[in-house]
DNA sequence: ATAGTAAATGAATGATCATTCATTTACTTG
DNA sequence: CAAGTAAATGAATGATCATTCATTTACTAT
């Protein structure tokens, strides 16, 4: 991946930009071997570095692991806060953009997909892992239902439960991208936002269509 | 050296019940120490047997791991199989038995549940788990999109897509799943199939209510 | 330059763990 | 009951792998 080095010249980096650089790594890893089956001598050789590395900049694999996990979360996470916090946008084309944010290319990478379902598979055993995992979810789960709540709002929605629509909304995303990553010759990126679209076409009529 | 008259007398058992216990013990240990975590000696523990135990009766730690995933995957199938086939049954009673099983007791078992994401987030890295868990997707999508289609000729649905609502009904399950395993102390399994029941009225108002 | 400091290296270490197999125990048959 | 067979055991083995740290290299300030 990262660094053809000219001739055996040892190069140095800003911390943060290593652990980014081993960050990256481990994602790679982690898709292509499995979390359980990644060692610190493939996610050291896939970043182009030395043995010891990780040991210098994360103290250990198992923190180095957390911060992955963190790193992924943060990323999904900021990018729903924009949304969310966007004033510009009404609330139909914010939960429109939130959909194609859950849908988009830089969502969809079935590296990260990988990673994500690796450590969902561990959280029983791992507080660690859960606490992570559950902070964000609790936090996007009060946004998205504040939209769906002000959108109820907006349009003749007498019996439209928003919690319930963005429990099954929710649960509908996390779905689909289980299918993008198992079966990626099923689905597209593009028809799983459809799928979704048209769920929400059946709650919010008269501000979406499937 | 001293006779050794263990009160703790050695057991013997058919092949195949010592495989199910084996396969049990190990479904308890992912649950509980995670898919990277468990160690054999942690198994043949579980099980109350001795450490060579499985190598005896699965030839390698790996195989034991393909046939507990199996095993769990043989489980479920078998059950939607017998619901899918039962004479005595309407389409749309078919359905509800459907969703009702899919939120039953014995489905929502939690470390199960840990068992089946666990094995998910390695299916990239894993061709073999890839494909113990592809074929019984495809083969219980094709049975349910069968009872969606059924359904739509039996009432007034022209603009039903079978095939979407499968799509659709199958990634909220999953989604439902993972909720119930990663926060237990958010939904009950009883709320979690009032959910997929709430979208399925979306579809079908004649047939079935929120 | 030169000294001083921080970053990076990778061979060596020690811990963990799957697997093996010689031995022991239980069951079956004649 | 004895002999033979199958099941079960667990100490020993060897492989894998995270971690350490003495050494090397790059950068910075004087």
């Amino acid at each position: 991946m990262a660094v053809p080095q000219s001739s055996g010249s040892r190069q140095t980096m800003p911390a943060q930009a290593r652990r980014d650089q081993l960050i990256l790594a481990t994602i790679k890893c982690i898709a292509t071997k499995g979390l359980s089956g990644t060692t610190m001598a493939d996610i050291t050789t896939e970043a182009g570095l030395s043995l010891g590395i990780v040991n210098l900049h994360f103290k250990s694999k198992e923190k180095l692991l957390i911060d992955t996990l963190r790193y992924i979360s943060d990323e999904y996470t900021s990018g729903l806060d924009k949304i969310f916090n966007d004033q510009s946008k009404t609330v139909q084309e914010k939960i429109i953009a939130w959909v194609s944010y859950d849908f988009s290319r830089k969502i969809t990478d079935r590296n990260k997909h990988a990673v994500w379902f690796a450590f969902w598979g561990e959280t029983k055993s791992r507080p660690t892992y859960l606490a992570i995992c559950a902070n964000y979810i609790n936090e996007l789960a009060g946004n998205l239902t504040q939209l769906f709540t002000l959108l109820k709002q907006e349009g003749n929605y007498g019996q439209v439960n928003p919690t319930l629509v963005c429990t099954c909304y929710t649960a509908m995303a996390d779905g689909l991208w289980l299918d993008l990553l198992v079966t990626p010759k099923g689905l597209t990126p593009t028809q799983a936002r459809g799928v979704t679209m048209h769920y929400l076409a059946t709650q919010f009529p008269d501000h979406f269509t499937a």
